[in-house]
DNA sequence: GTTTTAAGTTGCAACTAGAAACTTATATTT
DNA sequence: AAATATAAGTTTCTAGTTGCAACTTAAAAC
């Protein structure tokens, strides 16, 4: 027995405030070629980004993970194992104790930092209320960094209605053509 | 039997490569705190983010999810239901139609927009290799959005040695002092 | 008033997660 | 060297989740 209208009162008044963005309904069989579902395949299952963001604040090593997050030790050795075949982390027994093995985030996996921030700070606006310690700073100056937006080429930050879907075969080059494959 | 090491060529180049970012393993009794597991709650199971990602393209109803996603119809409900609960989507029977039921983005489904691009993009980088269509452009000039990037204060774009962990009250504010609560 | 459509539910098989005990390889202590 | 301890997993078994196909219900269309 589900709750499925707690916040129909405030929702109500949003219903129609989103723009449709310009629907693109036509070519809905390309969503499967989308990167979404690839990342997803990687990180999409429980624990993944949980385990990341361990790697992220400095934790290495299997028993850090477990005692950390509370993982059952089965999924731990299976998440890692994924993420390592997926090539996010890196997998290292260290030279000085090799019972140790080291988990290291690759460039690859370290580039999931701007997914997993824009997650975080919208669970810290939308569900906890508030910022989480610790947070990131930029080394030059020690201040918070900003929060993930979407932005232009010029680097305005772009609202949702300023968005549009578009294909890209109807992308018009700004400024100087592009060179183009011929054959 | 799992393969564990099939990148472990050009990885091993890589592990000294990420910095430590300045560890902070100390109080990893906060990462329960953390935004990431509530962001997780609402959008960590196995769909939520494909039904997301498809109405950010203009589907709307059940019939549509589940033909284009080609999900299972009790999971899409269920899905749809949690998404509802956590105020992602807003749930209207149309009024010409009352068999009909509009799904729609509340702003804070709507909000989930960076991260989803984040996540994305990264998947396209890293894993399909190439753009996917329809993307996203500015309205204003119909030139594709930028990547989503972590910047600093100030608008410089941040890789990942500029970044460091830092403690909310370790933060010096700049510039002028802010108004502090007294009691 | 019979049929069709939209949005679900139900029942059941297959898969996945979780808790706890067990294993294996290495390192440390006696 | 033998006994103990530690790190990183496996195994086993139970509980929960996903997925498919068939069924239901309410509202519309014919």
């Amino acid at each position: 027995m589900r709750l499925r209208s707690f916040a129909l009162g405030w929702v109500q008044n949003i219903i129609d405030w989103f723009g449709e963005m310009g629907d693109l309904k036509e070519n809905l069989a390309e969503l499967a070629e989308c990167g979404l579902p690839a990342a997803l395949e990687s990180m999409g299952e429980r624990w993944s980004f949980l385990i990341l963001r361990a790697s992220f604040n400095g934790l290495h090593h299997f028993e850090e993970f477990q005692s950390t997050l509370g993982i059952a030790r089965n999924i731990l050795a299976n998440r890692l194992g994924r993420l390592v075949d997926h090539g996010i982390l890196a997998r290292q027994p260290l030279a000085d104790d090799r019972r140790k093995i080291e988990y290291r985030l690759t460039e690859k996996g370290a580039e999931l930092l701007p997914a997993m921030l824009a997650l975080r700070q919208w669970g810290e606006r939308w569900e906890t209320g508030c910022a989480s310690t610790p947070i990131l700073v930029d080394a030059r100056d020690e201040q918070p960094i900003d929060r993930i937006a979407i932005q232009a080429h010029d680097g305005r930050v772009l609202g949702l209605k300023d968005l549009r879907w578009k294909h890209v075969a109807d992308i018009k080059p700004l400024g100087a053509p592009r060179l183009q494959v011929v054959a």
